[in-house]
RNA sequence: GCGGGUGUAGUUCAAUGGUAGAACGGCAGCUUCCCAAGCUGCAUACGAGGGUUCGAUUCCCUUCACCCGCUCCA
């Protein structure tokens, strides 16, 4: 008897979404397509379940938040304030040893001994006659220098330094202030080849470089775009919050674990817009500073971008236990300063516990004014809001705080390493602060929908192995999916089909259900294989019609049917008059 | 983009230089059927293109996709 193959959690979940209908592969038929994916019918009722829990928490609960739905190509110059078409766009090359890859315009110029070997072998492996030539920088020692080739090589093949061997060594020319070796590995460099993370395309038929346009890389900059607008039109006052929910597009170098990294994706994204910490100094004497285990439930006149920061990270984590994904799965990255974007005061991922490993399902970024004030640079547009409860507080200060807070601020400035403004603009920035104005700072929570639907998936997933009375054993997967995002809500069953009373009964309450939540009609197979479809589904309900609720074993059980629960398999019996009382508030 | 692997019904697998079998699933039927029960019947596949050959799913080349590693990050 040959063991049956172990299969990968991964591919099992994969094969499971295609046989159901969650996921499909896009242009399947053409031979599909690197990064893009389709949801079947399951996949697209459970993709939009996330996106209204998430709609819902973020927006319609709170009286803090307004939502936004812009388009997915806007006016290209966003994309050059953004910062994305010069950190997106670029001109790349690539070490011939490692496939290491460094910016065309970021390669130091070096100087030392160019070294060649005409090819190498693997320790009881293969020989290859590639040629290799690498950098010897000057002071470098030969043999070490030999030993980190050996080791650049052995890198690149997952092998280790001492299995490879190399061939033919031999001194080509010395060169100085070359740019034509990978500054970290010394590998000769190929061809600049560009490297764009943005997917183009034209706008109007003539489709010139004029008329070049892109694919939004993420949903975040249309709301900072339309910032204004939503101020003039929503009646929110900072601290307010724009969220949207949309396509996005990158061209992923790799695009891979399944949807987990596409090249077409949907991000769900809040930008709270904060009043800076020196505006709640003034009003409120001082900012909240955080501790551990200071409260965070109700937002407080008195936080600071800190305060803010931390308030979102656990309302984001809350959201995530309300649709079934807890503690046990989830895990936090705070990144540290040097993982940190310039313009980022505190950035911590959200990530999940995937098979393939545990990776990032939402960024919480604290930006600053980054965005707003390239936007207002770039388009010489104000992006500042009066508030008149700022001006009356810094009206009360007297002429030396002030003077020390622009002192303060200028020194601030001064110690950044990037980014940092002149001495005249921080006293224009102040002058302004103390007559109300302010362009308001930002804490972004960015999450991604399909990588939560994947995450969704993964979880839900769970294999129960089941002995039949033959002593025959097989294995039933259950989609363990929370009831507010499962696909269908309810399977509902006649016992037998060819009973036409059990049947039209049957159809009655579905019509009855299917009203409020998706539902599911079925009356194929036996009863037992139509619970275990249900299963496969994430179906959390089912109930069967069967001669008690007709009346046949008397008035007591009659118009009840059975309730079956998908996580433990429990009955019960219930009215049919009182399924929806039961029903709604655990799908909801 | 680089290196390694894979590609046969919906899914998981098998066989073969002379155009393919199974299991499960699906559909239809029988059944007073409450956790893939049983019986009967049906349908469905060699990723795509090119080459070698009398003949290719099988051999060769190219391409596409998927998986693993490097990389990346919503």
């Amino acid at each position: 008897m040959s063991q049956p193959k172990e299969i990968p959690q991964m591919e099992k979940i994969v094969s499971l979404a295609k046989r159901r209908g969650f996921v499909f592969q896009s242009s399947e038929i053409y031979g599909g397509i690197n990064g893009f994916w389709d949801y079947g019918p399951l996949g697209a009722e459970l993709k939009r379940n996330l996106r209204d829990t998430w709609w819902r928490t973020m927006t319609r609960d709170r009286e803090d938040v307004v939502g936004l739905d812009a388009t997915i190509i806007m006016h290209p110059a966003i994309w050059k304030a953004s910062g994305h078409v010069d950190t997106f766009a670029d001109l790349m090359r690539e070490c011939s040893v490692t496939n290491k890859r460094v910016r065309a315009d970021h390669v130091e110029p070096q100087s030392g001994v160019v070294m060649q070997f005409s090819g190498f072998s693997i320790t009881g492996g293969s020989s290859h006659n590639d040629s290799i030539t690498v950098l010897m920088r000057g002071g470098e020692h030969i043999e070490s220098f030999r030993k980190r080739v050996r080791q650049l090589v052995a890198q690149a093949r997952n092998q280790t330094a001492e299995n490879i061997e190399l061939h033919g060594e031999s001194k080509i020319d010395a060169v100085e202030g070359s740019v034509d070796f990978h500054p970290e590995t010394g590998g000769a460099l190929g061809e600049a080849r560009p490297f764009n993370l943005m997917l183009k395309t034209y706008v109007g038929p003539t489709a010139t470089e004029n008329d070049i346009a892109y694919l939004r890389p993420e949903t975040a900059q249309a709301i900072f775009a339309q910032f204004k607008n939503v101020v003039d039109s929503s009646r929110q006052r900072v601290p307010f919050g724009i969220c949207q929910i949309g396509k996005a597009f990158r061209n992923e170098v790799t695009p891979r674990n399944f949807t987990f990294r596409s090249r077409e994706f949907e991000q769900m994204e809040l930008e709270f817009f904060i009043k800076p910490d020196e505006a709640i100094e003034a009003v409120c004497g001082s900012v909240a500073a955080w501790s551990e285990g200071a409260d965070l439930s109700v937002p407080q006149d008195n936080w600071g971008w800190e305060m803010w920061h931390r308030y979102w990270v656990k309302e984001r984590t809350d959201y995530y236990a309300g649709i079934g994904l807890g503690a046990d799965v989830l895990d936090y990255h705070w990144q540290t300063k040097e993982e940190l974007a310039h313009y980022a005061r505190a950035c911590v991922d959200i990530l999940f516990k995937f098979p393939f490993g545990t990776e990032e399902l939402e960024g919480l970024a604290a930006r600053g004014d980054f965005d707003l004030m390239a936007h207002q640079t770039a388009s010489r547009k104000p992006m500042d809001v009066f508030d008149e409860e700022v001006k009356n507080a810094f009206a009360k200060w007297t002429d030396e705080q002030r003077a020390a807070l622009v002192e303060r601020k200028k020194a601030e400035h001064r110690a950044k390493e990037k980014g940092g403004l002149t001495d005249a603009q921080v006293d224009e920035w102040c002058q302004k602060l103390f007559k109300g104005f302010y362009v308001p700072h930002v804490i972004e929570p960015s999450a991604g929908l399909d990588r939560l639907a994947l995450a969704v998936l993964s979880n839900a997933y769970s294999e129960v192995e089941k002995t039949d009375a033959k002593g025959k054993s097989e294995t039933l997967y259950v989609m363990r999916l929370h009831p507010r995002l499962a696909p269908v809500k309810v399977g509902v069953f006649p016992l037998l089909k060819n009973k036409p009373e059990l049947v039209a009964k049957a159809r009655e309450v579905f019509e009855l259900l299917r009203k409020h939540f998706s539902a599911f009609y079925d009356e194929g197979g036996s009863i037992g294989k139509r619970y275990a479809r249900q299963d496969e589904a994430g179906t959390p309900f089912c109930l069967t019609i069967d001669f008690e609720t007709l009346g046949e074993k008397g008035e007591e059980l009659k118009d009840t049917v059975t309730l079956r629960h998908r996580d433990d398999g429990s009955k019960e019996r219930v009215k049919i008059s009182e399924l929806l009382g039961k029903l709604l508030p655990m799908v909801g």
